[in-house]
DNA sequence: GTCGCTGCAAAGTCTTTGCAGAGAG
DNA sequence: CTCTCTGCAAAGACTTTGCAGCGAC
């Protein structure tokens, strides 16, 4: 693939995604502020899937001077979250993990040794869920789908 | 199918389920209580997945006068959970649910309004997963699914 | 200028822990 | 008898909220 292309279309999602953001808060008479651009950005950039503590500690490494307080954090998140703009995903006592749900939809799998999550989608699995939920009478909104195990690495160790 | 029957199974089940729970105990030098075998028995005999607080409450409704501590709730289910006798499920912002693991396995789909949750399983997503972890090299240890919608009840409102 | 946003610290919630007495093995 | 469990209350961890000053629009 040709890496301008690759650029572009990156720079793109995220010009994208940050019009949407500043749509959704218009619609809502909120305001576009330096922090939740910042978080938005962050998230973006990131791509790992981060707990509020995490998310907070990169944007103060990030962006020292903003001096951004841990309730902002929560807050944007609990924001991004309503809006659909954020998924969060939590298990074991791990807590809760957020990430950006402007990126393909996909699924988890998830390393109970270190910790690591590996995304994929399969196409079978999302068609039968469908057809799941119209067979229960559900109108589905969203899924999620955890796989838990040992990833390579770990099993070499 | 015949009543007596059905009743009898039920009725090994538990048998059975509670002397792994004698073994589990006894290998890990852990003692057979009184409080310890009424968690086990009031998630035995709910249908429902209980919040550690709910779990809490029936309890004390079921049995008054052993007046069972919230602390005991929470160290006896992270034993059960820890030795894979249930399991946990979170999501949102509702907390944690714990159910029976040694029920047959299934996955879920939530209604995100009235919060009901209903079992199901898929041979094909089954064998989908399966056959994903291997490609991707995990060691499959476990996994869930969840789907989210909105269940026919509420549809109707 | 107005009104929402932010950081701070205090308050909540949920969960874990220390302890002294109770109880299982 | 010993050593683990339990209930209680205190401590912790994580998240939310009230407030006064700040900043977007």
């Amino acid at each position: 693939m040709d890496i301008t292309t690759d650029f572009n279309d990156r720079t793109v999602q995220y010009t994208q995604l940050l019009n949407d953001f500043k749509v959704l808060l218009k619609k809502n008479s909120l305001k576009f502020t330096i922090q939740r651009e910042v978080i938005l950005e962050t998230l973006y950039t990131s791509d790992e899937h981060l707990t509020p503590e995490s998310l907070h500690r990169l944007i103060q490494e990030r962006f020292p001077n903003l001096n951004t307080g841990i309730a902002t954090i929560y807050r944007t998140l609990s924001l991004l979250e309503e809006s659909d703009m954020v998924t969060s995903l939590s298990f074991g006592s791990q807590g809760k993990k957020y990430e950006l749900g402007a990126k393909n939809h996909h699924d988890h799998m998830i390393c109970t040794t270190c910790g690591e999550i590996t995304e994929f989608v399969d196409e079978q699995i999302e068609a039968r869920q469908h057809k799941i939920a119209q067979e229960l009478g559900f109108k589905m909104a969203d899924h999620s789908m955890q796989i838990y195990g040992t990833c390579q690495n770990c099993q070499n160790k």
